[in-house]
DNA sequence: TGTACATCAGTGAACGCGCGTTCACTGATGTAC
DNA sequence: TGTACATCAGTGAACGCGCGTTCACTGATGTAC
């Protein structure tokens, strides 16, 4: 078999099912995620799982690495492109992230606020992944803010952008202007440009 | 039976039920309150809890109300003492919800803090409550600033403290200056006094 | 004041269900000769 | 090229456990006479 160019069967199985799981844990909270529902989201059944992965919580750490590392590819490309662009990266980054498809698309977008108020309660390693994603999401905001910026501005835009993106979520429709309140709240203190 | 002057035997049941199951859910989280868990913390046997309420979600909904409740007057004696005591209401109210004592006491604390990526998934009536609770923190944002300030304000004001408080509870010992950087741009920014 | 009865509040066993996990087995794919 | 065997990846039944909910029963408190 040829397992250089290609990835085996069981290495696309386990791509299905980790890309099931990052959806999942952001769609349903890490206490919605079912180990039969993912897999049947993946195309399998339920008793394969345990050649994949050690238990459920080892699943949650993997999922959230995942969903990590998509959401910060995602948050580089939008600024680089804006940076290319010549507008203000810091924009992007914003009003992308403070966005009507992002309240809408939790599954699809950052984990840090779909799961953020639980992360604490978690065993140790699916905490320590939810703690690399919460400083990988602090270090995007960054690299989205001028190279002298201070750590501490990155961190307060973080906080901000969490907690708006879950207020938007749960007030729904009677949300408002928060969003928007939000986004010219942060572009008019932070965005040098 | 004197039941003007004093609750009923079923009424201090009551109360102690609710006392236990809002400190619960803001400990554990929705997903992590169990009936037994809490008639248990509240003195009495699993059974009984149906005397009591309709259902466990109908116990989730009030255990919101009693939480937000209680979280929304301890905010409203701090910035009133502050008002008394000639100081600035809002610096009060941002030092008072991002100290480390709040940080460690979840189960006293802010619900909104303590569960608000979990709230657009709750049901109906647990949703309901969730919304009133997201409101009432506006609210009382809102009562530590000047009149005339914008509503926008306090919301943001409110989305800030509430991410602040979640990733500083995920990073544990390494949130570094993280509070402190919000304290003290929350009060750069929005402390006119 | 005492007795019988009704009501109140709670007890604890039991039920049903979902879910994480295990395991014997199966079909497909690859390897040896 | 064909046959036998080994390995891989997944299937699906079963187990154990926790948890929400129900229900027959009990002890205490209050009421009627």
């Amino acid at each position: 078999m040829n397992t250089d160019t290609k990835q085996s069967k069981r290495e696309a199985s386990h791509a299905r099912i980790l890309d099931a799981a990052a959806r999942a844990v952001r769609r349903h909270g890490y206490a919605g995620v079912g180990v039969a529902e993912v897999m049947k989201e993946a195309g399998l059944t339920h008793g394969g799982f345990y050649a994949h992965f050690k238990s459920r919580d080892a699943l949650l750490a993997a999922a959230l690495d995942h969903a990590g590392a998509g959401s910060a590819k995602l948050l580089a490309r939008r600024t680089a492109l804006a940076r290319e662009a010549g507008v203000s990266p810091l924009r992007a980054l914003v009003e992308g992230y403070l966005s009507e498809t992002h309240v809408a698309a939790a599954e699809l977008g950052c984990p840090v606020a779909a799961l953020g108020s639980d992360m604490h309660r978690q065993q140790e390693d699916v905490l320590a992944a939810s703690r690399r994603r919460v400083r990988g999401l602090i270090a995007s905001v960054r690299q989205a803010l001028p190279p002298d910026a201070p750590e501490a501005q990155a961190q307060v835009i973080a906080s901000t952008l969490v907690g708006t993106l879950q207020l938007a979520r749960t007030l729904g429709d009677e949300a408002g202007g928060l969003l928007q309140a939000a986004r010219e709240a942060l572009l008019s203190q932070y965005d040098r440009t």
